[in-house]
DNA sequence: ACCTGAACACCGTTCAAGT
DNA sequence: ACCTGAACACCGTTCAAGT
């Protein structure tokens, strides 16, 4: 760090990208400000003039990751359904391509245009669906409590980590032992859509009456 | 601290209890070691005599909270639907009561008896309803997604926030907007309830092919 | 076995100063 | 405006030593 110069030259997208970086070689702890610095060839006070703090380095994250993995997203001409699961199926992988990104989403709000634009779509999707009014909050409440669910389940939990729990069955709990290597090969996308199927299904019948569009 | 002396009669229950209460008071990042070391009458290392390391303590909390949170439910009389919903509530319920225990629970995975023992209740519920083979890991799965979910959700985004991300909306997007005041009446449990309701009707028609309950 | 005291290798951030 | 350098007030944990 002796050949640190004076670099009047950095910029915020610098920052973010530089931290995207290292968060994703490093993981969540491995990402610093002393470290990022390091990575800009800059002082560590020097961020501060481009970024508020750490937290709003990380909400900028999240809101990069979010924005690349909708990307361009919009209503097609092809089933509302279908759209929007292809729509968070990207948001699911988005985060899981990015766990300190989904950390973060995961342990507080994020308010951010990506994801507002994200709340957007959603509402925009079950509005083609048919629903109106107070519907439309709840079917997008019900559907986000799933991704989120999903995204927290598939990103901590690896499919082998249930036979670790085994060791903490006494004798008489079998019932997960049988269904254990159900778990083996579990694919966390396939059962997110099939979940979303279902969860689609039963609210459709609900607020519509209708007997839904299969899965 | 100058009046501290060697106390021989500190207890892993009791490091566990304070650590919670600590929690409680001051939340995840207002645990540390030195703090609880005080609160124990005790120097920092001392508590890793009774405990392996952070992360163990935090994993014996978690399991204390769930453990509280389940109590001795167990199978009762009335329809395995209602005991499947009244242990997701009270799960949700000892999270949300636990902020600490939840962001544990969000962040990794936790291998305890309690833990264990969740997972047994939840099979015994779909099997008493009536599903069979890899039909219960699918349904427990389901099911876990939407209750990781909502207490992600329900712990971190208060109702007044989403106002918050109106201010990211450009012009066109109007939608959230017009439904904005239904986030104020927004019951965590009760939303939870009705979602989970709409999941399992959509599952049990899937899988058993028969018009399910109602909620 | 149970505990103390000092130290190590870190953090995010404030403050004052340089150009 | 943009950056440096030193310092503050913390962390979890290792290590060596006491009883």
């Amino acid at each position: 760090m002796a050949e640190r110069r004076q670099r009047r030259d950095l910029t915020y997208d610098e920052v973010v990208d530089r931290a995207i970086e290292i968060a994703q070689a490093e993981g969540e702890r491995g990402l610093t400000m002393r470290g990022l610095a390091d990575a800009c060839q800059v002082t560590p006070m020097a961020l501060y003039h481009h970024v508020e703090n750490k937290e709003a380095l990380l909400t900028a994250i999240v809101d990069r990751v979010v924005s690349d993995a909708i990307g361009d997203f919009g209503a097609t001409d092809v089933d509302w359904r279908v759209d929007l699961t292809e729509f968070f199926s990207r948001f699911r992988q988005g985060f899981l391509d990015h766990p300190t990104a989904a950390q973060v989403y995961l342990r507080r709000p994020v308010l951010s245009p990506a994801m507002a634009r994200c709340t957007e779509l959603l509402f925009a999707a079950f509005e083609r669906a048919g629903l109106a009014g107070d519907q439309l909050a709840e079917a997008t409440d019900a559907t986000v409590l799933l991704a989120i669910g999903s995204v927290a389940n598939d990103l901590t939990r690896p499919n082998e980590i249930r036979r670790e729990l085994l060791e903490h069955l006494d004798a008489d709990g079998t019932r997960l032992s049988a269904s254990i290597d159900v778990y083996s090969e579990r694919d966390g996308d396939q059962r997110f859509r099939r979940s979303l199927g279902w969860l689609l299904d039963g609210l459709l019948e609900d607020m519509l009456g209708e007997s839904a569009a299969g899965t």
